[in-house]
Order: C-alpha cells, then sequence, then structure tokens
RNA sequence: GGCCCCGUGAGGUAACCCGGAUAGCCUGCCGGGCUUCGGACCCGGUAGUGUGGGUUCGAAUCCCACCGGGGCCA
C-alpha cells in the first residue's frame, strides 16, 4: 500500500488540482505532509497568503485520513491518521510503481577494452549500469544489458605480437587481466628498443582486418581469456550481462554497411567534395545544440576509407533501435554463476530473435564521450523521432592525493587523473581484497570465537556491498576522488551501516521465534514508530523519482535514513516483550523487506550476522 | 577560440531539475550513553552555501558577470 499516494489522491479530489508540484516532507515538527500550494493562489487570486492557506485547510479538513491541519506562513501542514494509515500501510504488500509495463529496454554498461585489468573508474560505470537495470527491472522494464567490446586493431595489436613473435605464454597462474596489464609496459619498452617490432605489430593489426585466420584465432584466444577474467571481477560483484557485443562483428555482419547506406540514401551523411576533409563523408549533425558549433559536422569515413570509431557507434546505435535489418548470429558464451547464460555475437552462431529493437537505449558511458554521444543519439533521433538514445554520463574516478603518492606519484593538485600507460591506475581486484582483509580483521574481532569460514563468507558479502555503495551514492556528475584510505571505512554513511541494522532488525525476529501475527489494530504511536512507518512509505515516492532521473544515489541517501530511522527506534524501544509487542514485530518485519528492496537495486548483500 | 561539468563547516557530501520554514548527513575533533532484541550503534557540542550583481515577498536553488578546479572539440 502506497501511504502518500493514497493522501496524494484523497487530497486531489477534495481540491481538485494536480499535487505533484505542491507537496513536500517537511520536518518532523511541522507535520508528515505539507502544502505549497498557496503561495501560488495567493499571488495568482492576489489574495493574502494566511487566507489562501487556510481556504486550501478548510476544503481538506473533513478528511478521515488527515488527523489535523495547521497553517503556518503560508505552508499547509498535515498530520497524518496513522491509527487508519499504518494498518493499512503494516497490513497491505508493498506495491512498487509499474512504470515500464513491461516495456523492453536496453542498457549498455562497463565496455572495458579487453586488453587490461579493471580500474576503479570502469568499476563506477559497471556498478551504475547494473543498478539502473536492477531498478528498471523492479519497475516492470523488460531490461537486456549488453556489454560492448572493442576487439579490433590498434589497442590489442602489441599484446599479439607479444604472445606471436616475443615468446610470452598464455598459460600463467595470474588472473590472466591482470598479466596483461603487466605485460603491456614491457612490451611497449621491448618495441622502443626495437622499431622493427613496430613493423610486425603493424602487419599483425593489418592481418587481423584482412581476417586471416591465423591471426582471428589468436586474437580470439586472447580476448576470450581476457574477458573472462575481467568478468570473474565483475561477477564477484554480482553484476551480470545479457550479451557481449564485439565491435569487430558490426563490420563482419555487414551493419555498418546497411547503416551507411541508409544514412546515405536520407541524406544525413554527405561526401566532402574540396578542402582539407575532401574525399570524407561526414555525418552533419543538426539541431538547437549544434547550432552554435563552428564546425557541427563528424567524420564517420576517412578519405582513405577507414572508419572511425563513431561510424561503428551509430551502425550499433541504429541495430539497438531497429533502424536496420542486418542482425548479428550469437552464442552462449559462458553460463554466469547467476545462472544465466551469456551471449555473445560470433560469426558461427546461431540467429536469435530478442536482444535487440527497442524505442529506448541506456548507454553507461563516462562524460568525457558526451559530444561523440550528441552525434550519435542526433542521427539515432533523427532516423526515428519516437527513438530515445540516451547518454548516461558520469563524472570519472580520480585518484586523492595520498593515494597518488602510495603509488610512488607525488602532485600538488587535488587530485590526479589515472593513466594506464602512466600505471597511475588503482585496479579493482587489489581494492577489493585490500577491503576484504581489513573487514576479516574487523569481523574477527567482533566474533572471536566464529569459524573462519563463516568469517570469510561475511567478509566477502560485506566488502562487495561497500565498494558498491561507494560508487553509487553520489552523484555521478561529480568526480569522484577515490582515497584507498577513506575506502576502507566501515562506519557512519557505508554499506555496512545498512548491513548492520539488517542485521539487527532480524536478530529482533530471531529472539522471537514465532511467525508474526497480523496486526488488527493500532492504538498510538511514538515518536520514533510513527518517524520509521513515515519513512519506511515514502519507498513508492522515492523509486519513482529515482527512476523519472534516472539516479541512484536516491536509493542510496534513502536507504540511509531508513536505517537510521530504524536504529533510533531499535535504540530506545524494546521489541520483544513490550507491550507493543505485535505492532513493532510488523514494524520490524516491513523494515526489513524494504531494506531487501533497496539491497536488491543497489547489489547489497544480505546478512544474518555481522 | 567554442562548448560542457564542478565549487556547501577542517575533509567528504545531501537539498539545486521544480525557489519557501531553523541548510540535512558522514568523517574528524570535544563530551556523554549501553551492554535485558549485538556498540559496525545512539545522544550532545564544534563549524558551511567561491565573489559581485540581478529577478523575487523570499535564492544553496533561477539569470548575468567574475574567480578557482576539471574536461571535450578545434
Amino acid at each position: 500500500m502506497d501511504v502518500f499516494g493514497f493522501v496524494k489522491e484523497k487530497l486531489e479530489e477534495k481540491l481538485n488540482i494536480k499535487l505533484d508540484k505542491y507537496l513536500e516532507f517537511p520536518k518532523p515538527e511541522f507535520g508528515d505532509l505539507a502544502i505549497t500550494l498557496a503561495f501560488e493562489k495567493a499571488r495568482k487570486e492576489k489574495i493574502g497568503l494566511n487566507e489562501a492557506a487556510q481556504e486550501i485547510a478548510r476544503r481538506i479538513e473533513d478528511l478521515e485520513i488527515i488527523d489535523k491541519v495547521e497553517v503556518v506562513n503560508g505552508y499547509v501542514n498535515l498530520s497524518l491518521n496513522w491509527k487508519i494509515l499504518g494498518k493499512e500501510f503494516l497490513t497491505k504488500s508493498i506495491e512498487l510503481p509499474n512504470i515500464g509495463k513491461s516495456k523492453k529496454i536496453i542498457i549498455e554498461h562497463t565496455s572495458v577494452n579487453p586488453n587490461k585489468a579493471l580500474h576503479i573508474g570502469h568499476l563506477r560505470n559497471a556498478c551504475l549500469g547494473d543498478s539502473l537495470a536492477r531498478l528498471l527491472k523492479k519497475v516492470g522494464y523488460d531490461v537486456k544489458v549488453l556489454n560492448y567490446i572493442d576487439d579490433t586493431g590498434l589497442q590489442i595489436g602489441y599484446h599479439l605480437l607479444a604472445f606471436k613473435e616475443l615468446g610470452y605464454n598464455f598459460d600463467v597462474e595470474k588472473k590472466f587481466d591482470i598479466y596483461a596489464s603487466e605485460i603491456y609496459p614491457e612490451i611497449i619498452g621491448k618495441v622502443k628498443e626495437n622499431p622493427e617490432l613496430e613493423e610486425k605489430a603493424r602487419k599483425i593489426i593489418k592481418r587481423l582486418e584482412e581476417g586471416d585466420e591465423e591471426i582471428l584465432n589468436l586474437a580470439e584466444k586472447f580476448v576470450r581469456k581476457v574477458l573472462l577474467a575481467q568478468l570473474q571481477t565483475l561477477w564477484n560483484l554480482n553484476i551480470f550481462y545479457d550479451l557481449l557485443n564485439f565491435e569487430s562483428h558490426i563490420i563482419l555482419f555487414d551493419l555498418w554497411k546497411e547503416a551507411f547506406e541508409k544514412l546515405k540514401s536520407l541524406g544525413l551523411v554527405k561526401k566532402v567534395e574540396d578542402g582539407k576533409l575532401k574525399d570524407c563523408w561526414v555525418f552533419e549533425a543538426k539541431g538547437k545544440e549544434f547550432e552554435n558549433l563552428k564546425e557541427a559536422d563528424k567524420v564517420l569515413v576517412r578519405s582513405d576509407g577507414t572508419l572511425v570509431y563513431t561510424a561503428k557507434d551509430i551502425a550499433y546505435a541504429m541495430w539497438k533501435h531497429g533502424l536496420i535489418d542486418k542482425d548479428f548470429k550469437y552464442v552462449e558464451f559462458v553460463e554466469q554463476p547467476n545462472g544465466h547464460v551469456l551471449y555473445a555475437t560470433h560469426p558461427e552462431g546461431k540467429a536469435m530473435k530478442g536482444f535487440n529493437n527497442v524505442e529506448i537505449s541506456i548507454n553507461v558511458i563516462d562524460v568525457r564521450q558526451t559530444y561523440v554521444q550528441k552525434i550519435v543519439q542526433n542521427a539515432i533521433e533523427r532516423l526515428n523521432p519516437k527513438a530515445k538514445y540516451i547518454h548516461y554520463a558520469y563524472e570519472v574516478v580520480a585518484l586523492s592525493r595520498g593515494t597518488a603518492s602510495l603509488l610512488g606519484i607525488e602532485t600538488d593538485k587535488e587530485f590526479l587523473h589515472m593513466s594506464g600507460r602512466k600505471g597511475v591506475i588503482v585496479n579493482v581486484d587489489d581494492v577489493y581484497n585490500t577491503l576484504l582483509q581489513k573487514i576479516m580483521e574487523e569481523t574477527k574481532k567482533r566474533n572471536p570465537d566464529m569459524d573462519e569460514k563463516l568469517v570469510r563468507e561475511i567478509s566477502e558479502k560485506i566488502a562487495k556491498s561497500t565498494l558498491r555503495y561507494e560508487l553509487i551514492k553520489m552523484d555521478r556528475n561529480k568526480i569522484l576522488v577515490f582515497d584507498i584510505v577513506d575506502s576502507l571505512k566501515i562506519e557512519g554513511d557505508t554499506a555496512s551501516y545498512l548491513q548492520y541494522s539488517y542485521v539487527r532488525g532480524k536478530n529482533v525476529l530471531k529472539k522471537y521465534g514465532k511467525n508474526v501475527e497480523v496486526i488488527s489494530k493500532i492504538e498510538d504511536l511514538n515518536k520514533e514508530e510513527k518517524e520509521l512507518l513515515k519513512t519506511m512509505a515514502k519507498l513508492p515516492f522515492v523509486i519513482e523519482k529515482s527512476v523519472n532521473l534516472l539516479d541512484l544515489s536516491i536509493i542510496a541517501n534513502y536507504a540511509i535514513s531508513l536505517a537510521n530511522s530504524f536504529n533510533l527506534f531499535y535504540e530506545k524501544h524494546r521489541v520483544v516483550g513490550s507491550e507493543k509487542e505485535v505492532l513493532r514485530l510488523n514494524i520490524v518485519k516491513r523494515f526489513l523487506e524494504i531494506m531487501e528492496i533497496c539491497f536488491e537495486i543497489m547489489g547489497i548483500e544480505k546478512l544474518e550476522v555481522m
């Protein structure tokens, strides 16, 4: 039961106006809900503020669900009748708004090049994308999660050279993505010393592009090994996918060919006849946001016939949105630990339907790609005005001065951008392992007699949740300055606080030991009980808002305020054996259910003990 | 040269989209609480909207200019 939604409807009936813009949650002293309509009403009707507010108050004061109406400084403050609403809320099941209505939506995220280990910046992408997918599934969307793999040319050329010519071996103990990251500077060093190698790398790339079977097989083997290692890191953090799309297959399956013809025939791309871009094919961006740009055109095909990345991005986006008929073929790539098969595009695969052809696609890509993404979006939305191509931009993760210093880089600046070439990176496995060690120590300290295996199991659940929570709780438009020392905190505004609150709730029910009876009526509520009920009742509102704004920090902040509210209640009032046992048990039970919903969205693990 | 993002106590952040009541929270620091459902908790104290203008009854929020930091395109 959606308490505030219900109250809003009743108020709208009485006032005969939509209240979306005119409702606020005030501080507890002022009441449960405030109507701010009087400010506008007073201005429009040229009447006194107090008079306007009084009139609104008069029209709603006889509602049974409202206990008290008070007018203060133009606000109409309502105290709700929790004897009625609280009982409804505690006895009826939780309803989440069905916003998606089974509509299909594509989310693309992670998309890390398959020649390195994931760093903490990649993880911001993956956590945002994964939680977004979880959120949208919760509200009824049919979500397909794609991971785009750039397996072409240049960036894997040196690695292929290393395995083909320089005696590097595939069979290593080390996790393969980390191995690939580590040998990269070595390979570059060797190439610098010996310029012939540069030539050889180029030849390998050329043969790869020409479809040479030996090189193709080598590349596939290398990419697969790196990908499986990267996926191991992601799966460990409860991040899963439906499909891997290989960039090279956009050409192979003629998606680009069809897309190019369509763009040409509709006049969206033009061949340049003279000037410095002579013989290039450019995309001509049109629309308000491009008006101020001197050069809004974007080269897609160079004069020598080679494609820029954006060309493939557009073709790929057209495929997502069903704007071309050509399709990939698919194979089962691997079964994921959650039991779901991860598919991949593959030349020898079979035809499958269901991955593409959506109206809405969400593309989680960092903010530096904004310009290129605008071009892709412009193309898609001109090809189909109903289509929504969303560039879900987020700021990068940088390193704090202290953390940079730990990596041997001194700087005067506030923070330092990561750089794989300079070795200024913090990789995900390292952070996770450090965090896990620290949490295991803490867990042992708090549970000296606990079985070693259980300590580890619990610590793993806390570590992965902590990491995920840190990456989604902040406004995504802000640069996240990562500090390894701060990131080890497990007190305050952290996932472990949420998990701890959850465990406390669980323990109450465990102590009670029986099934909780359904409550028949509510006599009266103290301050903490009421505040907790109120916070819990905001869930549908919070979910709806975070879906509308595609903002996960809203869920994170809500979860913290919910835990806070619960801890206050827990601290002050005993549940088991108290005179209000049944009521309080019902409150605890509902708290756990709501917390679980938040956990599921954020990918946080529930615990029984910690 | 054009464009975009960020600026809130000592540090980190929420509220900014859609202007409204005493700017909320975390860490730190100072002080306090319990151990009958677990202290990874709770309570008190400390301290803040970059600068200047504008709009408004009212600005952290909207508009303009500037300053500082970061990025993209050329």
